[in-house]
DNA sequence: CTGAAAGCGCTTACAG
DNA sequence: CTGAAAGCGCTTACAG
């Protein structure tokens, strides 16, 4: 067995003093207390010496916390993009800064929620990060343990409600940003997809108009296809339907990587040269970027600083005991060959 | 703020017995106490009715522990594998049963791990689980602590030692799956790639002499691509390479998904049809094989059992008190048009 | 200015 | 067969 670690009873013994007074110093909490700065000192001096950390279950069992904040994520984007590992990279920073640990829950639907987070999952943490897709009862449910007190802060890509604190890059800015950098590189007839009626990806089509208008140009509306989901295929499916109308377009700006990556398969089929006849841009700098074909431009979803912001905001609500405010990061556009 | 959660004491008023004895029932430690079935009913039932869960902290606190489990995780095999994802989802699991919580951190190199296992980290868990590359001084780190009693468990990649329990899928028999499979679809002269000289590599390779010894093939030498990495430009060089030397040959086994993906894309450059000409199949069933221009076969690394078994056994040391043992998975194969 | 004491919610050796 | 009591390592209102 490893030697029990030190306490403050070990260091208050060692000096001679109570160990209330060495908690008291080591937390910075004097309250009225006003040692004198040889004894403050002093403790520190032997808490270094004698390597004390204070036991991170002690206090939080005092102060009443569980020590732990719920992280539920469910598989955002496409598989591939290294969503969540880039989420959990930024959570655990940002947890960690504050000596709280996590308890992670991977989910896929309403019902999985539901299971993993039950009354006994809320008896266990002091607060919560929901990652994913707004889901009705999902949804329903993190409103109700918010109003009854619970810290939460969700990720949610396309959230539009404000009753819960939402942290997620700028989707519409997003739109903007892809397509000024392939207007900026001289595209002038750019295809695009729509992603359903998805909020995300209005917006994001909302981003396409403004960078238009921002250079006066008009797009053409018939150069617009409606995809059914994120995923490769809509990407080909476009393609497709853009060659099979013998449309002519010199750039495409995609909804996600996956759709981008699609598309540039299905263009290299056809013979047809990316980035020397058509431009492509994805959304969400994924790791496939550089596995596609023609290495992919993009434009980032800020993953790792969402998940810091996040924990920083539940920890937040958790000491302060108010609410949190919802914050959009500001998307960076990285350039590859794809769009040169 | 929320209500205090229903305590031990709560349940023991209601029914006007210890609040020891209600710890005991619930628990199933009666040790030597026995007491009457209906009184343990009627504890059962009312800590249903109470909704009693036992407060996390405090348990671990009484037993000494820290009730949380440090993940140390290096961004093993390429990114976009969704490797850490995978794991993460079966340490998470796995700790849940015994609600341990996660003390989560990555790392990338020697420096970083030190850095973020120091003696503070070292204080809070219970544990710890490794992941990653056996690096020299990260190494002798894990070893050091495990000897000073700290259980540990690694996943690290062609782990050949055998202090630590190693938990990983077992390399040589993805090898040989992945030969047998297109030796089974009719290839005759397979190109390789050896990566060079990992440990990984070499078994992997191994794994490919015995499936062309079980079907009485003696491979081609003159094939064997020695490759830098395990990116896809290695897999592109590697095709270039067989393309140049004029080699014939009618399959590609890879030592990773991306290498097999970049041999796929050269392959298509020179119009060579795949899985017509040339099948290829990669390793680690990585989200990427289906974003490949031409769906990618591929072999497991089973991570989320592996990550499971990892988090059982870290589990079975903290509790146990004995050292766990090493364990291999069986890789499956998952066939896909690239080797159809 | 400093310390003794109570208590967070449990577990368990011990007494009855 | 059951319960009172001590104690895990802290924090903090309170007394001196």
């Amino acid at each position: 067995m490893r030697a029990r670690s030190t306490s403050l009873k070990d260091v208050a013994e060692a000096l001679n003093v109570s160990y209330s007074l060495v908690s008291k110093v080591m937390g910075g909490r004097m309250g009225n207390t006003r040692a004198r700065p040889e004894i403050i000192q002093a403790i520190h001096a032997k808490a270094k010496e004698l390597d004390y950390h204070p036991h991170p279950l002690a206090s939080a069992l005092k102060r009443g916390h569980k020590g732990a904040v719920g992280v539920l994520i469910h598989p955002v984007g496409e598989e591939g993009s290294e969503i969540a590992t880039r989420l959990l990279r930024g959570i655990s920073t940002g947890l960690d800064t504050h000596k709280i640990r996590m308890w992670l829950r991977f989910y896929s639907s309403d019902e999985e929620f539901l299971h993993h987070f039950d009354k006994r999952a809320r008896n266990e943490v002091d607060g919560v990060i929901v990652v994913g897709i707004p889901h009705q009862k999902t949804m329903e449910q993190i409103m109700e343990l918010h109003d009854n007190g619970m810290p939460a802060i969700t990720v949610f890509d396309g959230y539009q409600g404000n009753t819960l604190a939402n942290v997620i890059a700028d989707v519409k800015q997003q739109g903007f940003l892809a397509t000024e950098h392939l207007i900026l590189r001289g595209c002038r007839r750019l295809a695009h997809l729509v992603t359903g009626s998805t909020p995300n990806s209005n917006l994001r089509y909302k981003g396409f108009l403004e960078a238009h208008e921002k250079y006066g140009l008009v797009p053409d509306s018939s150069l617009a296809f409606v995809a059914k989901n994120y995923k490769l295929e809509s990407g080909e499916s476009s393609a497709r339907h853009w060659l099979d109308q013998k449309s002519s377009f010199d750039g495409i700006v995609a909804q996600s990587d996956h759709q981008a990556i699609g598309a540039i398969h299905e263009l290299l089929r056809h013979g047809i040269r990316v980035p020397d006849q058509v431009r492509v841009i994805g959304v969400d700098d994924s790791p496939l970027c550089q596995s596609s074909p023609v290495p992919l431009s993009s434009v980032t979803g800020e993953w790792t600083a969402v998940g810091a912001l996040a924990a920083e905001k539940v920890v937040q609500e958790i000491i302060d005991h108010r609410p949190a405010e919802s914050r959009l990061l500001i998307p960076r556009l990285i350039a590859r060959m794809s769009s040169a």
